[in-house]
RNA sequence: GGGGUAGUAGGGUAGCCUGGUCCAUCCUAGAGCGUUUGGGACGCUUUGACGGCGGUUCGAAUCCGCCCUACCCCA
């Protein structure tokens, strides 16, 4: 792998900023020669573990992780009307084994509600079998028409984690939803990304949900990429599909159903937002490595700087963290930006200064130096990566914060959005005035009834008819 | 969905308009050896490329067509 001493472009450049990223700090490569297909360097696949390994703990308290096919059949596939509609342009259709033609094409799943709910109907008999919360963690494929972009826009997402659960009544699979969001909520606390709840307008919602929550991010230039979603599906897929259950009194019922995602899109926030000219910051959480040691080796110090920072290694390792002395022989200099830009939390260098004193410096990726003793080295990195977790939560909270705004009129809407901002202001609910907002600013309704620390004002007046409205997100999306 | 620009070693480029002197330039990276090492080391040796297919031509990196891929702008 090469370390191109050149500089990479400011993240102001934001776009020209990531595409440098992602194959300098060895997180994606993009040279794979099919549109929208990308692969992930071992680096970048040490971060998907580590995330995904959180995601798998929170759902893991009261999921259980299954596996459902690839193909599904196009009998099964074309049943439910509305998801038809939303995904028929989308999908990849297997139509030949070997040269013969299949009597039944299959589709590569596009998301898999249809490749389970079949099996969800022939598991579920009794409301004894209820609830059912399972999830997967798969790829899937779909022929987007839009410009594709690395772990944003892709034809094969590698690492969709879907959930899908069934429930008795409307109301059991609504506080499913409210639990989802718990879940989203905690997942990007870990992660530190600061993210926006709201509810999409109907036009923009799961085809064959009763409703759609949605989990948005602000990236750095302003435009909002969305990270989560959460649906209730009521009993849209049930009917089609025949998912019953007998009820208490004997009678058969319908099953209501949620199903809620989240996708290597996540690891794109998680870059974009930490990251700066200089590099990647990845959370201390998540970091495939939580520091990198570097030995300062001169004149004829070599061996006992060397002996030193193994056993500093070794300790370090035996204690759980992820740590990685590098041997190799560059100068000094050159390993600070080749794991700066990897976006090593933190860096302890150990010299032959530092050794006759007794110390190793620590100096933290987001700013900050420690000359800290060997003998307490590991309480103090306990104190110090959370140090560095605590400035990159602070500074995408600051970010967040400072891309948002308030707005009550149609013409300072656009202003704003030029600016790069995301708005809040309050909107009625009813379509005309979505469409007018959305035709006046070239730019969507993210959607209502917004939970998010960051907007307080939840009830106003229209910003389009004037009648009574709630707070809604209004954004240049990815 | 519409439009534009571009593809030359692992990365970035020169050459292309005006076809031949290009077994393709420079920087960077890689390999080997040696000297080095507190913020991107140096010397010597060395590996490595014209996106794909077709066409024009005595001759194509260069001209033409299609395809693939990437990036940018607009809806």
């Amino acid at each position: 792998m090469d370390d191109d001493a050149g500089a990479l472009p400011s993240k102001e450049d934001f776009s020209a900023w990531y595409n440098d990223i992602l194959w300098r700090a060895e997180i994606m490569d993009v040279r794979y020669p099919v549109k929208g297909l990308y692969v992930w360097y071992a680096y970048g696949f040490a971060i998907r573990k580590y995330v995904y390994q959180r995601l798998r703990d929170l759902l893991d308290r009261d999921h259980q992780e299954t596996l459902f096919p690839l193909l599904i059949p196009e009998q099964e596939f074309m049943k439910e009307a509305e998801h038809i509609k939303g995904f028929e342009d989308e999908v990849y259709w297997v139509t030949h084994g070997g040269k013969t033609p299949l009597d039944v094409k299959l589709a590569l799943r596009p998301t898999s509600e249809t490749a389970i709910y079949p099996m969800y109907a022939l598991w579920i008999r009794s409301h004894a079998d209820l609830p059912i919360k399972y999830y997967q963690i798969v790829n899937t494929f779909r022929y987007e028409t839009k410009q594709t972009r690395p772990l944003i826009r892709l034809r094969e997402i590698t690492s969709f984690k879907e959930a899908h659960t069934v429930h008795a009544t409307w109301e059991e699979a609504n506080e499913q939803v409210e639990e989802a969001i718990r879940l989203y909520r905690e997942f990007y606390d870990g992660l530190c990304i600061p993210i926006l709840v709201s509810k999409r307008p109907d036009w923009d919602k799961f085809p064959g949900a009763d409703f759609t929550i949605a989990v948005d991010a602000i990236m750095p230039n302003g435009k909002t990429l969305q990270i989560g979603t959460v649906h209730h599906l009521g009993d849209h897929f049930s009917r089609t599909f025949n998912i019953t259950y007998e009820d208490k009194n004997g009678e058969q019922k319908l099953a209501q159903q949620t199903c809620y995602g989240i996708s290597e899109r996540s690891i794109a926030a998680l870059i974009s937002i930490h990251g700066d000219d200089k590099g990647l910051i990845f959370p201390p959480a998540v970091a495939a490595l939580q520091a990198v040691i570097v030995p300062i080796m001169i004149g004829k110090r070599h061996e006992d700087v060397m002996a030193a920072a193994q056993q500093l290694t070794n300790d370090l390792t035996a204690k759980g963290f992820r740590v990685k002395l590098d041997t190799r022989d560059m100068r000094p200099g050159a390993k600070y930006y080749w794991w700066e830009i990897r976006g090593v939390p933190l860096r302890l260098e150990l010299g032959p200064r530092d050794l006759d004193a007794g110390k190793v410096m620590a100096v933290k990726r987001t700013g900050g130096k420690d000359s800290i003793c060997l003998a307490t080295v590991t309480e103090d990195m306990t104190r110090i990566l959370g140090e560095v977790t605590d400035a990159l939560r602070a500074r995408a909270e600051e970010h967040t914060k400072s891309r948002l705004c308030t707005i009550n009129s149609l013409d300072s809407l656009n202003t704003s959005l030029d600016a790069g901002k995301v708005a809040v202001v309050h909107w009625c609910r009813q379509k005309e005035c979505g469409d007018a907002i959305e035709a006046k600013t070239n730019a969507s309704i993210l959607g209502t009834n917004v939970r998010s620390q960051y907007v307080s004002e939840i009830d106003g007046t229209c910003i389009v008819c004037g009648k009574p409205g709630k707070a809604t997100l209004v954004g240049r999306a990815y």
